[in-house]
DNA sequence: GTCTATAGGGCGATAGAC
DNA sequence: GTCTATCGCCCTATAGAC
């Protein structure tokens, strides 16, 4: 016997509210969602938005939080041989993407671009997580490791930018296999090759 | 004798508002910026910037096309030699974003990941371009060209992310020298190195 | 050419009834 | 737990006076 009465407790609503709100920014990134939006897709009253989370940006981190765990991924990747890195790294950056987590990553990445309120989690969280294992495990010197993060986050980004967000039709067309062939060698160059010297001074000012 | 009365004509107006356009666009995206801040800026009235520009995209459109020649700069780069086009191309690249186009490239980057008024105009304009040189140059079909135009931009837009947009302190604070002895053989590799086979299907219309 | 005034709308957030 | 009502703010765009 069906109950007829109102929708029982929040078990439904928060999280449908929690999946719309996803989408949305994953969409259109965080200023191109307004709370109102998010409800209306969610099918609820745009005060039980605030009333579960309270603000927007509250909102945003709860949503992208879910389903992306930067440490099980990395070390997981950093067990296996250096020397295949590249390809492993490629293989496992677009398995993310075109997983569960990719809405998320997404999100991430044009809120981050725009300046939004995750800006500087990837300068302070993902980008510091990538140069540690690579300080532990190649044994280069702090600045060395953070000089190689950054190059490797500046192929992943246009990778993801490129394929992704903006959809160019040959990168977004590719097969997963093509491009861990064609990017991995990149990747492995910036984790195991020769870098430039002299190094360029750590931190600080911009450049000469 | 100077003139007492009110401000003569167009002449500062116009520019002070573009000026102030530019910089505001560059520094927070499409979205992130409106009329009236731009109007302020510019220490001028909200209604004057419709009466000249008629609309945001307008102005955000006007604002953007200043200073930025694909055309002249691409077969100035492809006129020299294919073995050495790598680290001339990211030469180029970060003279463009360091001089006086870097604003303009900045809100074109900003605003095209977030999706507004310019996503296409990468796609359909910038693109094309230079996977029609790469046509030209390296007599390779059509599909090819393209591919590797988009290589080049995967990692040509990750390292102006990077560098530019998110500021990451080692990108940003590597000298130019250093960038491009480094990036440099990764697009020389994207436009003279073997790509893995078979090549992946033509994902729609990039070349001219 | 410049500015005031306002139309017309969306926004985040809150208070409080059911 | 849910929803109505509303406050107070900022926005683009336009009409029209000076």
């Amino acid at each position: 016997m069906p109950r007829t009465g109102r929708r029982p407790g929040e078990a439904g609503t928060r999280a449908a509210i929690l999946a719309a709100a996803r989408d949305a920014f994953a969409a259109r990134g965080y200023d191109g969602v307004s709370i109102r939006q998010v409800a209306s897709v969610a099918a609820v009253d745009p005060a039980l938005v605030h009333h579960y989370f309270g603000s927007k940006v509250e909102l945003f981190r709860t949503a992208v939080r879910t389903a992306v765990d930067p440490e099980g991924l990395l070390s997981d990747l950093f067990a296996g041989d250096v020397d295949t890195l590249g390809e492993r790294m490629v293989a496992r950056f677009l398995e993310v993407w075109e997983g569960g987590a990719g809405a998320n990553a997404s999100a991430l990445l044009r809120t981050a671009v725009t300046g939004g309120p995750t800006a500087d989690l990837v300068r302070e969280a993902v980008l510091p997580a990538v140069a540690g294992e690579l300080l532990r495990r190649l044994g280069v010197d702090r600045r060395e490791a953070s000089l190689r993060a950054a190059l490797i986050a500046s192929q992943l980004s246009g990778l993801a930018t490129t394929r992704y967000v903006l959809a160019l039709p040959p990168m977004a067309g590719a097969s997963a296999e093509w491009v861990v062939a064609v990017v991995g060698p990149t990747i492995q160059r910036y984790v195991t090759g020769e870098l430039p010297r002299p190094l360029p001074a750590d931190g600080g000012a911009t450049t000469p």
